[in-house]
DNA sequence: CCTTGACCTTCCAGTAACTGGAGGCAATAT
DNA sequence: ATATTGCCTCCAGTTACTGGAAGGTCAAGG
């Protein structure tokens, strides 16, 4: 039964997380394996498969509490599937946002760079658009 | 002299800046005030610009270790405009590469989404895909 | 048997940039 | 005189880890 749990190293490599990354996932309450009577963790494949998800739910950006909520479903057997849906939506929209303000951002650096000749002299409208418009001394 | 020296009320109303934003500044050395005999901050006019500038490059996207930069081109009467549009260009491409990065995230969750009929049965390929392609339970 | 090196443990602190709140003076308005 | 702001400091929390110190454990080689 438990022939096949493994340490916090081997679970890192199969998992693609940290073993620091994991022991803080142990922290907050996301996979919580037994123990060795040496006070090593062992975790079994089912953990492990836990642990995968995390990784790949947290590369696709989705926050902690967020896996939390997905990992919850994944476990559910009765799920709906909407309510898995409804999360990456929201998250889409989320993330559409934080994109058009970075766009936004991004065009007005641009714009001052563009009016910035960029040599040794001091004059420069990148500084005097932060200032105020008005000059810095 | 010193009779248009203001709280930090005022220098927050002014600069756009919460006063307990503004206390963290002079935490970390960027405004640092005087003091009234009550023990009340006392912004000159100069700070309040200060104040003001950094209110507008944060809101431009840029770190406090940058705004820390843009602050010393700011007071350096002989700086080359090249400095600061070094700065500018450098967080013109790191604002990019995020916004490339959240495309990317976005397109992969909207894959997904277009995959799931959200419905309130269990079967769905968000999960699926987060489990790595096998069944969750 | 002993040592070496890899692996594991816990705990503490730090990251970025604030934000919220408690407890307590100071200034102002009624 | 009192009530209401406004200001002060200090402590803790936020997100999701990461680094490091100090020390116990395990497997292999000499």
């Amino acid at each position: 039964m438990s022939n096949v749990d493994v340490n916090i190293g081997s679970a890192a490599r199969a998992s693609g997380l940290t073993a620091k990354t994991i022991r803080y996932y142990e922290d907050i309450g996301l996979v919580t394996p037994k123990r060795n009577d040496n006070g090593y963790r062992a975790y079994t494949a089912l953990q492990i498969d836990k642990l995968k998800f995390l990784q790949r739910a947290r590369a696709l950006g989705f926050t902690i509490v967020e896996c939390r909520q997905l990992l919850s479903l994944y476990e559910d057997k009765h799920r709906a599937s909407a309510d898995v849906k409804a999360i990456a939506t929201d998250k889409i929209e989320a993330i559409s946002l934080k994109i058009k303000e970075l766009e936004s951002l991004r065009d007005s650096l641009a714009a001052l760079t563009d009016d910035c000749c960029g040599n040794d002299l001091p004059d420069c409208p990148i500084i005097d658009c932060l200032a105020g418009g008005h000059s810095a001394n």
